[in-house]
DNA sequence: TGACGTCAAGATCCG
DNA sequence: CGGATCTTGACGTCA
């Protein structure tokens, strides 16, 4: 039982945008040797460490850990012991986790398919999700920081492909089954095909709720009861129902996810919520900055002060976007005693919808560029000034110009502007 | 055979 | 040379 006032935690996957030192390195297969991968290896376990010191933090008390963490982990071709070389650091990681009260989990992406045709695509799967919960087991995290799967393929025969999945489930070792949760998706599995599996071996059910829209059951239940039947398969060892929560993204196909979550969307879907503990996975393309949004706007602990946080991170992005929303919001906080969560969110929201205007952009890039004046060169300085003077001659773009002085932002170390929401890409 | 999804690495092109 | 922009990849399924 979590001590957290929140009925409901609300978390991120794996990538922690506007955080300094923070981004996972990966290699290809072809110059994997040891010695680089072992660099590789040492940058995501630090990163992973600050991303957890920022959630903690943040109040983020769910994270979902990116299987890229050990690069090419599981490829046959790769046998670098990390576990033993890296025992101290990722079990210090594991006592940060657990001191915070984080909860963390792993999703293996589309290519590891448990039920396949192919004896050697389902061994491979299994390797996979023994470097799942083998990392997990590193960490010394418990039961209740699981491991996502889907089902897989149909092949032609549900059935079938429904029975072998099954059936491979059971081969499965210990250390794995204490982990391993199903989840409902797109295409080939609803969340009816999904409970049914559940039934047959007991498998605790993740809820998409976005798969579930574009993949719905045939018995037409609400979203909100087929989470009541998913949050049954948990039991007390699993720790609280997981679900997954995210926004179509209306300029893309059917499923891709949103840039941002819809605040006002997102709490209407939390007060439909059955009253008891549910953690929320949110799959949104603005990672940790939703995450903030949606806990902020859910909790009630939260005051003004919060939002001054938040507000020093997003300004300089909205001043450049939406000069208008940025005078009001300096507006809305003056008032330390009201915590005006949603209409500050509103504004946020507007200006991350809004087209970019060149006068405005610029306005804000000089802003910007005054936190070089101390730090930089003569000829630093001059970059700047061509950059932004290029831009406004339209020939190079909001983001080269950006780039130019996110590089000298982090050549100088430069952390306010570092951990900005100013360089973030909507 | 290529699309699917993802995003950093790596390659290549440009000034 | 640095910077911008492109293509590629470990993985499996399906049309």
């Amino acid at each position: 039982m979590r001590i957290d006032s929140n009925v409901y935690n609300i978390g991120y996957a794996c990538i922690t945008l506007g955080l300094k030192n923070a981004g996972l390195k990966t290699c290809r297969l072809q110059n994997a040797e040891d010695d680089r991968l072992k660099g590789i290896i040492e940058n995501n376990l630090n990163a992973l460490e600050t991303v957890i010191k920022y959630n903690a933090e943040n109040d983020i008390r769910l994270f979902r850990i990116s299987s890229d963490i050990i690069p090419l982990a599981s490829h046959p071709l790769v046998s670098i012991e990390w576990c033993s070389i890296f025992r101290e650091k990722i079990k210090k990681i594991g006592e940060l986790i657990i001191a915070n009260n984080i909860r963390v989990s792993m999703h293996p992406g589309q290519y590891t398919v448990l039920n396949s045709l192919s004896e050697s695509v389902v061994e491979n799967a299994i390797d996979d999700l023994k470097y799942h919960a083998y990392f997990l087991d590193c960490l010394g995290v418990d039961e209740s920081c699981k491991i996502v799967l889907h089902i897989g393929g149909v092949y032609g025969d549900k059935k079938q492909a429904i029975n072998r999945f099954v059936l491979n489930y059971k081969r499965l070792d210990k250390a794995i089954k204490r982990r391993l949760i199903i989840e409902n998706d797109d295409k080939n599995y609803n969340i009816e095909d999904v409970l049914n599996i559940s039934a047959q071996c007991g498998i605790p059910v993740v809820f998409d709720n976005l798969h579930h829209q574009i993949n719905p059951a045939a018995n037409k239940n609400s979203q909100f009861e087929w989470i009541e039947r998913s949050g049954a398969t948990w039991k007390e060892k699993d720790g609280p129902q997981k679900i997954h929560y995210s926004q179509q993204n209306i300029e893309k196909s059917a499923g891709a996810h949103s840039k941002t979550i819809d605040a006002k969307v997102f709490s209407e879907f939390l007060n439909d919520l059955p009253d008891r503990n549910i953690d929320i996975m949110l799959e949104v393309k603005d990672k940790n900055i939703s995450a903030v949004k949606c806990i902020l706007y859910s909790g009630k602990k939260y005051s003004a002060k919060h939002l001054e946080t938040e507000w020093a991170r997003y300004k300089y992005y909205v001043l450049g976007k939406y000069p208008e929303g940025y005078y009001k919001i300096r507006e809305l906080l003056k008032d330390k005693t009201k915590y005006l969560v949603k209409d500050f969110y509103e504004i946020i929201e507007e200006a991350i919808s809004c087209e970019s205007i060149k006068n405005n952009e610029i306005n804000a890039a000089q802003h910007v560029a005054g936190y070089f004046r101390k730090l930089a060169t003569d000829t630093e300085k001059r970059r700047i000034i061509n950059s932004i003077e290029k831009y406004r001659e339209v020939k190079i773009s909001l983001k080269s110009m950006k780039k130019t002085m996110r590089v000298l932002a982090e050549k100088y170390d430069i952390e306010y502007l570092l951990n900005s929401y100013y360089f973030i890409e909507w």
